[in-house]
DNA sequence: CGGTCCCTTGAAAACGTTCAAATATAGTGG
DNA sequence: CCACTATATTTGAACGTTTTCAAGGGACCG
C-alpha cells in the first residue's frame, strides 16, 4: 500500500498519516507534514475524542479502532452521523465553525493522528496537491452525508450499510466478506434512522434468506448479489 | 451589504460574485477573481444548468432565480438534493469527482456567475483568505446535507423547510415573512422525502392552525414561534 | 374554450414504531 | 467457578403516521 520506503523509514506511523491525508509528496513535504502530526490515544471504549462545542483546531485520521460521531436531539435521542474506520478523517464538518458541531466517541480502542487544521491549511497554500486532497475529502463527505438522506426502506438501508462497510474494509485491504463490527445494534439503528427492533428484525430476515450470517457482532456476507441489488437504490453505484 | 465602493465601480455584478465567494479582498485580488468569472444564462424554467455525468470544471454562484439539484433513483423517482437561491454556490459536491454527481435545473429564470474551479483553486493557493472561504463553503454543505437526514415527522420537516427558507431570504436582506417559492409541491415533497399529498396536508394543517397563510406559491408566516419550535428538532439552532 | 399540469382531499393499506416481555451476554464480586 | 447484575438483543402484538390509490377541482396557456 505505502510502497514509499523512505517515508516509512522516516516514521512509519506518520507515513501512514500522510497516506491518510494524501499521497505523492516528496521527502521534504512529508517532513513538513510530520511536524504537524500529533499521535493521540489510545482512547478507551466510550471515551470522547471531542464533544460538541469544543474549540475546533484539528482534524484527525483514525489509525486504529472505530469511532462514531453523533448529536443529541431536542428529546435527548442520539443521532449517529457517521462511523469512522482506520484511514478515515474525522472532524471535517467543523471547518466552517470555530467549534465542533457534534460529538465523537470511541467504540473500541482508538488511536488517532491529529493534524492542526490552521497549520495544514497554511501548508496547503504551498502544496497544491495537498489543497486539492483536502478539497476532495470535504467534497466526498458532502456526497456521503446525502447518501442516507433518501427515502429508503429498512431493508435497503441495512443492505447499503453492510455493503458500504464491506467496501470500506476492502479498500483498506482487509477481509470484506466477514467482519466484526464495533457498533451496537442501537448505534446502527441511530445511524440508519430506524428503531433498534427494526434493525434486529431486518438482520433476522436477511439471515433467514441466507444472505448473511450473523452472530452477535460478527457478520458474514453470503449473497453479496442480493444485498447489492437492494443497496443499489441507496448507494447509486 | 457590499459597501466596498471600489469593487462596485470595478464591476457591479462581478463584485457581487466576489461577495458570493468571499470578502475582504483588495482591488488586485478582485481583479484576479474577475477574470475567472463568466456570466452565464439566462436559463429558462426547466432548463438544465448541468447534468449528472457532465465534466466538472466549474462551480457557480446563483445571481438571480432559483435552481434545484436532483438525482433520479433506480425506479426513476426524483430525489431533490437542494434548492439554490441567489448567493448560493452550486456544484461543490462535484469537486471530489471529475464529473457532476447530480443534475441541476432552473426552477425559474436563472442567471449564474460561473468560476473555473481549477483556476480558483490555483488562485486560492496565493490567497489564504479565499482558500479558507472555499473550505468553509464545502464544510457548511456537509452540515446542511446531514440536516434532513434525521428521523423527523412531516410537520417538523415542513416547519424546518419554511424557517430555513425564511432565514435564507433574511440573510440576503429580502422580505422573510412573506415570499413566493419557485418550487412545486412535488419538488418540496421530493426534497423533504414526503409524498406530495403529505406536503399538501401539512400545509393545510399549518394554515388551519393559523401558523401560515398559503395561496398557491405565496407563503406568509404568521406564527414564527410555533414554526421555530417544531423546526428546532431539525435545525438544532 | 379545451387541455395540461398542479394541487387538494378522502379512504384504505403498508411499513415501521412503540410497548412489553423474554432471552442472552459480559463483567463483577463472592 | 458460580451467582448476580447491567446491558444488549430478540421477539410478539398493537398502534400510528405516512403512503398509496383514486378522484375531483383549479389555474394557466395555448
Amino acid at each position: 500500500m505505502a510502497d514509499d520506503g523512505d517515508a516509512l523509514n522516516f516514521c512509519s506511523t506518520c507515513a501512514f498519516s500522510a497516506v491518510c491525508i494524501g499521497n505523492g509528496y516528496d521527502k521534504d513535504h512529508l517532513r513538513e507534514l510530520h511536524v504537524l502530526v500529533e499521535h493521540v490515544g489510545p482512547f478507551a471504549e466510550g471515551e470522547h475524542l471531542f464533544r460538541e462545542g469544543d474549540d475546533f483546531n484539528s482534524i484527525a485520521a483514525v489509525r486504529s479502532g472505530t469511532a462514531k460521531t453523533y448529536v443529541t436531539d431536542t428529546q435527548g435521542r442520539e443521532q449517529v452521523l457517521g462511523f469512522f474506520l482506520p484511514g478515515d478523517v474525522i472532524g471535517l464538518s467543523a471547518i466552517s465553525e470555530s467549534r465542533y458541531p457534534c460529538n465523537a466517541v470511541a467504540l473500541d480502542r482508538v488511536l488517532l493522528c491529529r493534524f492542526s487544521f490552521p497549520n495544514i491549511a497554511a501548508l496547503a497554500t504551498r502544496m497544491p496537491g495537498l489543497q486539492q486532497h483536502l478539497f476532495r475529502l470535504l467534497s466526498q463527505d458532502i456526497g456521503r452525508a446525502a447518501l442516507l438522506a433518501g427515502n429508503f426502506s429498512a431493508d435497503e438501508r441495512m443492505a447499503a450499510f453492510l455493503m458500504q462497510l464491506s467496501r470500506r474494509y476492502a479498500s483498506r485491504g482487509l477481509e470484506d466478506g466477514h467482519f466484526r463490527v464495533a457498533m451496537t445494534r442501537t448505534d446502527i439503528a441511530n445511524y440508519l434512522r430506524l428503531a433498534p427492533e427494526t434493525v434486529s428484525r431486518v438482520l433476522r430476515r436477511f439471515q433467514d434468506n441466507e444472505w448473511i450470517r450473523v452472530e452477535r457482532r460478527e457478520i458474514g456476507l453470503l449473497k453479496r448479489d442480493s444485498l447489492e441489488t437492494l443497496a443499489r437504490a441507496v448507494l447509486r453505484a
